[in-house]
DNA sequence: ATGATAACTGATCCTGAGTATCAAAACGGG
DNA sequence: CCCGTTTTGATACTCAGGATCAGTTATCAT
């Protein structure tokens, strides 16, 4: 597949995923995904910023910020919380599934969902990676919460 | 067991705990983490600062930042990061286990693990929690980051 | 195409969590 | 008690991210 029929195939891509919620494929967007797709790490608004204006001096930092906020909503894109309160973004499938990340240089690997409790050595053996901590939660609405979102909707 | 008895285990388990780092156990500490036991949900540094400040008026906006620190590091604690880039705490044991979220009011819940395919699902039913997201995330250091680190350190 | 409508952008300003600094206070071993 | 170390609280600061708004661009129905 030649670079610009990939090229093609992003922004189609973008266009269906993003037209779905009434938003569009603009040339910024498909600049921001295009970066993160061309990454094997994490990155942050402001390094994308950074990269971005470098081709194209015009871009705004907002619109990064929006950009990733649209993308991460879209599916196309997964956020990450990095130690120190920043937000690091990848490229990624929509589908459901998992990452170890490098804590040294954020180079971001897909792991297969397994059995917990030997997932960390099994993984760590795989790819060679040093797992100092893991972390599995759960977010939802709690039984109160739920209760109450469902009573708020049927008065609606 | 007695509130007051409770208090002195507290105190001494706090003792305990970071006079192995050469950190003292002071008073300020201690409020801290007596708070986060008293909640069943994550608190934010800035709630306990309010919280606290109504008794005891004279504690100080960074201690509460730097106290939650200390019992994170001492494993009395442990941080969340919450959605919109803030970190919440509960009071929590030292041994490794994960935890149910709600979104809607911060309560948390400890789980126990399990095959993480099954989980979600059984845990929704258990503890009546609607799970709207999960993350199974490892970090640590990749390959070439840890050869990187263990040359440093041989240097050294 | 053309105009109406809604979404988007970029510049600017603002917010608020968390940190750095530093002088004063509290600790704890000897 | 005495002295070095740690901690505290006040203050000033940083910096990711969001709000605002006037000007621009995409989409769609004529
Ligand atoms: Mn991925
Ligand atoms: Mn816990
Ligand atoms: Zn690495
Ligand atoms: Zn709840």
């Amino acid at each position: 597949m030649s670079p610009r029929r990939q090229n093609r195939a992003a922004a189609e891509e973008l266009t269906s995923r993003l037209s779905a919620r009434g938003r569009r494929p603009t040339a910024q967007r498909l600049l921001v995904l295009e970066a993160l797709r061309r990454s094997r790490r994490t990155v942050t608004a402001a390094d994308l910023f950074e990269q971005l204006r470098a081709d194209h001096p015009l871009i705004g930092r907002a619109t990064v910020f929006r950009s990733l906020d649209s993308l991460v909503d879209a599916g196309l894109a997964q956020r990450f919380e990095r130690a120190g309160h920043v937000s690091a973004y990848a490229a990624c499938s929509t589908e459901h599934h998992h990452h170890l990340v490098c804590t040294g240089c954020d180079t971001t690997v897909e792991i297969d969902e397994a059995s917990i409790a030997r997932l960390a050595g099994e993984l760590s053996q795989r790819h060679g990676f040093t797992v100092h901590h893991g972390t599995l939660d759960f977010y939802g609405l709690c039984a109160s919460c739920s209760d109450r979102a469902s009573g708020a909707q049927r008065r609606a």
